[in-house]
DNA sequence: AAATAAATAGAAATGATTTCTATTTAAGGG
DNA sequence: CCCTTAAATAGAAATCATTTCTATTTATTT
């Protein structure tokens, strides 16, 4: 059912393969889009009797340290977080359905080439995008 | 004191000008830094007797509605506004030192070619970096 | 100076996120 | 399997940045 390369990789990691844990990369696995811890604990008490919100919140900001999810912005100011494939292989970006949250993987070659105008010492960029996806435009 | 031009585009929009407002407007010309609502409104008191936190925020907001000041992302997710010059002027990103928070406006070429990548239709994007400044280095 | 719509202070509410702690559980070794 | 142990969890409570509300004040126009 669940990634196994996935499993493996936390696994390797020393971290805890808890059915909570399952059920939220399994949620991010099926429909790429961005959730809140909000949306995401929604989904886990259909299938939990019991279910905590702190631990949705934890699991989710330790699934983005190791790289497995990214952070999304979105206007509103809360925490959004989806699935991030390309995890650091690759310069990407991020692009964002405002229709239906679904998140892309956009590979880039922006590279901030800032430091000579300044005198900036850039330690890190972001950028993303947003618009409305195929599927949606449709 | 206070830039007139500035004064001139807001009486221009039919926006009264209030003392805190003038104040305002002076710390983000006098320190060309990012400052949350909280930190303006610590500057505020030491001017003004009764000052209100809500009318720093929704000052604030108002000023980033009309494009005199945007609003800086930072790490913390709290607001953060900085002075925009250049207001739509020219596209540009900004680019903020983590040691002083000073803001620099910096012209860009970034246009997102993406639209073909994967059928998106962007409607906006956002480029921020982050760094050390010149003065900061030393 | 009076009229008026906008701006403000101050108190209170909101609500997303975090902290705390006792209990439960996944993983590894016998 | 069964034990052990460190890690993960639920649930309640706290935090605190931001927003809402309302009576009062004020900048601008007559
Ligand atoms: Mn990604
Ligand atoms: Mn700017
Ligand atoms: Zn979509
Ligand atoms: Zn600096």
């Amino acid at each position: 059912m669940i990634d196994n390369q996935l499993i493996a990789k936390l696994k390797a990691k020393h971290i805890k393969i808890t059915p909570k844990r399952e059920a939220i990369l399994q949620l991010f696995l099926n429909r790429e889009c961005c959730f809140s811890p909000d949306q995401v604990w929604g989904h886990l008490r259909k299938q939990f009797k019991h279910c905590g919100l702190p631990s949705v919140y934890r699991n989710l900001e330790l699934f983005a340290q190791h790289g497995v999810l990214t952070k999304i912005q979105k206007t509103d100011r809360r925490l959004y977080y989806a699935l991030c494939k390309d995890h650091d292989d690759h310069p990407h970006y991020h692009m964002i359905c405002v229709d239906c949250g679904r998140v892309e993987d956009v590979p880039t070659n922006i590279v901030p080439e800032v430091d000579k105008v300044k005198g900036f010492k850039i330690l890190k960029h972001f950028y993303q995008a947003e618009g409305v996806c195929q599927q949606c435009a449709n």
